[in-house]
DNA sequence: TAGATTGTTAATCGATTAACAATC
DNA sequence: TAGATTGTTAATCGATTAACAATC
């Protein structure tokens, strides 16, 4: 059903956000929308809405607009959430344990097996439900568990030594909270960066520009 | 010695990755560099380096490179980091605890001057040297002390009149981590959204559509 | 002077916006 | 049928890359 045109990385990133929208409309048993009229709610245009929508096929029908739980059941399916992807956590400092009990990862595709860190004080202790595990038994815990993604809540100084372990494991996705640059060494990786001192400077910068920047939207 | 042409979105938001590795240089004791060697150091070309230096006045010299201390500086002025904007944080919940003990906000351009929640059983508690608030003070607080900036570590549904007390307060400036659109009920406040959930979901996605996203790189 | 490297202009590429024929 | 709204093409805009004259 979806065209088999390569979707560009601004399209993807616009897609969470389409997600919530249509969810919300869905959960409030909307059925039906217009670009014009979802253009209004997004803040965004119609045009723009009708191209990104276009890239996997027209799910839209004219003279009526859109369905919105197909249109929502679709953008799922390109999002990938129903692949739950394996994933591991490390560290588990101030960042790892905001992640671990703020973030839905089953709702975003992803089905978190294990959390490790190296402090003894930390190890053997629960979050969120997860057991924190001993960073030295990593690479033995991949080679047995198939792990398809790892989310790096560490320093940069540790960053690199355990990156190159999960690469060794078959590790081949990031989401990477840390200044250690993993796509540099590991070209064939996915990552994904956040860098959460980056996007206060970027606030301070537009501030001092008085610029809108406007992350995401 | 700026020039006054403005500088695009695109080049602010990478700014603070030329200002990490720059302060990487300098503290390495590396005094000078050309384009093309800070290209091959940050896996980006030489050209878009010497057009992003640009726009900010030519700080190189031909036949030589760049004088890494002072583009570091030239950056830090740019970047606007020795405002010190005054700021107040809302939520202390996890995410805001992560952020309240990872993000070292003086360096990245803010004085952080309060904490605020509404859990009676974290307010008085202190958080990183912090002590935490009655967000029922915000409103009194914010008259009091001039505040420039939020940071929004709330759920979306007390995102919103949060927002509204602070911009009634003055505040034009928020780093935003809720689904809560700030942006769009007020169009001057300057909007950095981070979005923790989106961005995972992105790196869902390009898992699934085996794509770089690389964001911020 | 010769070599290196910038600043800047021109060429290319991609993303967004506008327009409109197709069609429900 | 007439009105609405899509899918899609064309026009515009902006960002990146390439090229090269200027000059240290």
């Amino acid at each position: 059903m979806s065209k088999s045109k390569t979707i560009s990385l601004s399209v993807i990133r616009r897609l969470p956000r389409y997600y919530r929208f249509l969810l919300e409309l869905k959960n409030n048993g909307v059925n039906r929308i217009s670009s014009k009229g979802l253009a209004e709610k997004m803040g965004t245009s119609a045009s723009q809405i009708r191209q990104d929508l276009n890239c996997f096929g027209g799910f839209g029908q004219q003279g009526y607009g859109y369905d919105v739980p197909r249109l929502f059941n679709e953008i799922s399916i390109i999002l990938g959430l129903d692949n739950q992807y394996s994933a591991v956590l490390l560290g588990a400092g101030n960042l790892g344990r905001a992640i671990l009990n703020h973030v839905d990862f089953a709702s975003r595709g992803f089905r978190l097996t294990a959390v490790f860190d190296i402090n003894p004080a930390i190890i053997g202790t629960e979050i969120a439900g997860m057991t924190v595990m001993d960073a030295a038994k990593l690479e033995e815990y991949c080679k047995s568990v198939k792990t398809d993604a790892a989310f790096i809540c560490l320093p940069k100084e540790s960053a690199e030594p355990v990156a190159d372990i999960l690469y060794r494991c078959g590790v081949r996705a990031f989401w990477n909270f840390s200044h250690y640059d993993i796509s540099m060494k590991y070209r064939d990786a996915v990552t994904e960066n956040v860098h959460l001192n980056d996007s206060l400077m970027t606030l301070c910068c537009c501030m001092t520009e008085s610029r809108q920047s406007n992350s995401g939207e």
